[in-house]
DNA sequence: CGAATACTTGAAGGATCTCAAGCCGAGTGG
DNA sequence: CCACTCGGCTTGAGATCCTTCAAGTATTCG
């Protein structure tokens, strides 16, 4: 296990210019010029089999890893339970969390191939002070990480069972759609019980409301193929109305 | 309302370097000549009265603001509901979340009288491309923020009430401990339903709780006066280790 | 002192969990 | 090709935790 594929090499090139990740990247925004001294730093891209941690909590933090192609899922381990705190895909920064102290204090598992472009914190952290639309970028992805956290509290905090598997849903369907994938049809790459552990609910629940939104005619679900049918009930109940409401 | 109360003037010298806050804040770590250059951009010290706004989600962002003094809360409203997410103290920084778009996305409001530093963003901004060791301490702020969510998102997600009230009173503790004051006998500033906001409990489960704490002798309470008794049990319980297994 | 606010406690109900059993689909070996 | 097995998924029934609603007490503030 824990394969290191190193990609065909760091073909210095065609990297974060071509990526078409741009705008969710570090290399967001970044003019020409400055996107070439970013690429000139990266390192090399690994490519993570279903299963395989690109990282575990106490790991020393050396770099930040963007997530090329693929989808994974980030967990936090304390007292017994675990908490999974995020599903990164395309173009998302992990790591933010470890520059702190210098060590990752969640896992990184792939939930699927993924291919992962590392970037040496000490050299980002050099070019940072002499590009000054990458420190932008940067500060904002971090700044959007907390964003993101924000609003997962407030889910886990204030939302029912079936509000949280709505939002959910209309999230990860938004976060397809901002990528350009198709967001009507997706295959989903987590298991229930892994969507329980994100939403703070069981297996069990989860699969009960997921047969409720399947019978009201919101979604289809085969597996881990979704479709969306009805988004506009989805996203009424993601808003906190409730399902009974909508008949 | 509102009243904005410029402290004595920007008496550039004796600030940020006779704070004592300083391993807390952004000054922490600075070497003098790094921490001059600090003082020199943070702007007026602000004083809010209990109940004052020291910003309001959709406000522009220009400052992050640090507080010097006093204790504060911030909010997330959305859906009709609101969670309340985290109780800011001494020495820590306000705003983090505005970066990414330029706007605040929750409120912050004073439990008490507080003295805040303002320090105007695009000037920081400037001043971190020159001064590494305090992007060095920027970049472990923003990320110390995110691993203080992802604690309360592991919180929210997996403890049962007992636990998280134990977790928030511990670690109430540990930061007034932290910071060199009394924390045998604390002062909370917050109101039960507050803390029910912050730990996604009613004010009714928050009294139960406390009131199961009291009688098993571990705190007292009268009021907000609160004295911890037997930390360990309450640790224990913050652990996970169940009520009843304590007697 | 009175009013308002914060806090406390009880009883009943509901949402979610736990435990348990059965189902389905994918991969395997005969 | 079929039977088998295994993990993931589904569904049911009962228990539990927490909420809701309600009443009452303490505290603060004018």
């Amino acid at each position: 296990m824990e394969v290191e594929t190193v990609a065909p090499a760091n073909c210095a090139g065609p990297m974060c210019s071509q990526c078409g990740m741009g705008s969710f990247c570090l290399a967001g925004g970044l003019p020409p010029c400055d996107m070439q001294r970013l690429e000139n730093i990266v390192g090399g891209r690994r490519t993570l089999m279903r299963g395989e941690y690109l990282f575990r909590a106490g790991d020393a933090f050396a770099s930040l890893f963007a997530v090329r192609s693929g989808y994974l899922k980030t967990l936090r381990h304390a007292h017994g339970a675990c908490q999974v705190t995020g599903f990164p895909m395309d173009g998302e920064l992990l790591g933010l969390d470890a520059i702190a102290d210098g060590r990752h204090d969640c896992d990184a598992v792939a939930l699927d191939t993924c291919e992962i472009c590392e970037i040496p914190f000490d050299r980002l952290h050099h070019l940072l002070a002499d590009v000054p639309s990458l420190m932008d970028q940067f500060h904002r992805t971090l700044s959007r990480e907390i964003q993101r956290q924000q609003a997962s509290l407030f889910l886990l905090g204030n939302a029912r069972a079936e509000q949280r598997l709505a939002l959910f849903l209309v999230g990860l369907r938004a976060r397809y759609a901002a990528r350009g994938k198709p967001s009507i049809n997706i295959q989903l790459r987590m298991s229930r019980e892994e969507i329980g552990a994100y939403l703070g609910l069981t297996m069990e629940c989860v699969c009960r409301l997921l047969a409720r939104f399947r019978k009201a005619g919101w979604i289809t679900l085969t597996g881990r193929r979704l479709t969306f049918i009805d988004g506009a009930s989805l996203a009424a109940v993601a808003e906190g109305v409730c399902y009974e409401a909508l008949g």
